[in-house]
DNA sequence: CCCCTGGTTACGGTTTGCCGTAATAAAAAT
DNA sequence: ATTTTTATTACGGCAAACCGTAACCAGGGG
């Protein structure tokens, strides 16, 4: 059971109705706290005093306000905080973020769920403290979609050389003197057109540009 | 005094906890609104049985998951609520949004309060409640100092629309018509040609897709 | 040895994007 | 009202990207 909750999120408002949730679903007790250092302490004495956590709930980005921290995200919170107590629960509550950098932490078993502040948030956050409870994770479907669709091509190292060289601003014509350069095998200029050529049309792209800000948004650079 | 307010907020989290603290600060009446068609006939029902709104707190941006809308974000929302309410109050609770473009709604009048959503947002609000009850606006000062040392770049909307239509997969060409189409002043290639490598040079792009996932990364599509 | 096949490279033509300059329109200033 | 300033548009040359075709070069089988 989940009867010990901490809420790290540094938006009033969205730590406000957090609270309000752990109410509704009549947990017993939870505490919160605006910055990561607090919330890194509570867990920290919490643990001490023999009375540890059952889960933390925590944004992701957290807003520099001046006041020096020594965490200062999301994600360096959940690290530190599974260093002293790796059988505590993680959920993610975060607005709009990287789906691959989500997926990423579920499969390095960093986090149990992730809601993201969206449209019915407040009901996504009641499945997934439901799921946690039950020893599931929580792992949206919305979020599966979307990196199903990021990961239907196949990209190869050499797809992943031109398009980070063209990301640095080289042009497609400097790119054979570096491939051979670095002894990558195919090195033409034809190569090179021919290879986006096929990935555009794979990936029904009209242009580079949404190439690239796909390969973005997925994580490949 | 504001004795009846509307909200307008597509995050549960957030809608919530603004109706909280109307609670807290004993609003006679509120009610709420996920979309913005919701809000608006509520709108205009009110002011129908000569019950109107006194404010509209509204989020600007509003998650598109399906339903078809007739008004599609808060801009919009504020337009047409004022067409038909000159009167209203309007307070604008926005997550990250252009300073600029704060500023600029606060120039043409169309908006009397701006909260951010960040730390303390729930006492900015119910300062900016406190303020509006008196006949003030609320026009927080970290904004005017956001505007006066935002030395990155300023994208103009032109800016963006032109970014999006590339990144949707128009060719430069083709971008003309559908300016000409939509009634955006600028409209010829000269002018696209000519504002996207003004763009380059002042961010130090050396081509159009490195631009494309900086506005990526910076979530300005 | 030749032929076949898959992959690479070379080349030419066309389109698109890039960039400077000049003409024109609109706005501001006098 | 006219000049000055500023913004927008039109045009042209050039570089880059796009795209098809054909030549080239492995290796594997007949």
């Amino acid at each position: 059971m989940i009867d010990k909750v901490i809420i790290a999120e540094d938006h009033e408002f969205a730590n406000l109705s957090v609270q309000k949730t752990m109410e509704d679903l009549k947990v017993k007790q939870y505490d919160y706290a605006f910055y990561c250092d607090d919330a890194f302490a509570k867990i920290q004495l919490a643990q001490k005093k023999g009375e540890p956590y059952d889960l933390l709930i925590t944004d992701l980005s957290f807003e520099d306000d001046g006041t020096p921290q020594q965490i200062h995200d999301g994600i360096e919170l959940i690290r530190a905080v599974r260093a002293i107590q790796p059988s505590i629960l993680v959920l993610i509550l975060s607005g709009q973020h990287r789906p691959v950098d989500i997926h990423n932490l579920f499969e390095h078993n960093e986090v149990d769920a992730y809601v993201r502040k969206a449209r019915h948030d407040v009901q996504e956050l009641k499945s997934a403290m439901h799921a946690l409870s039950k020893g599931q994770r929580y792992y949206p479907g919305s979020l599966a979609q979307q990196i199903k669709r990021s990961n239907t091509y196949e990209f190869t190292d050499f797809d992943i050389t031109i398009i980070r060289l063209l990301n640095e601003g080289y042009q497609q014509n400097e790119i054979p003197a570096y491939l051979k350069e670095h002894n990558i095998k195919p090195s033409s200029l034809s190569s090179i057109e021919k290879r986006l050529n096929q990935i555009r049309e794979e990936l029904g792209f009209l242009n580079n540009q949404q190439l690239m800000v796909f390969c973005s948004n997925a994580g490949l650079l």
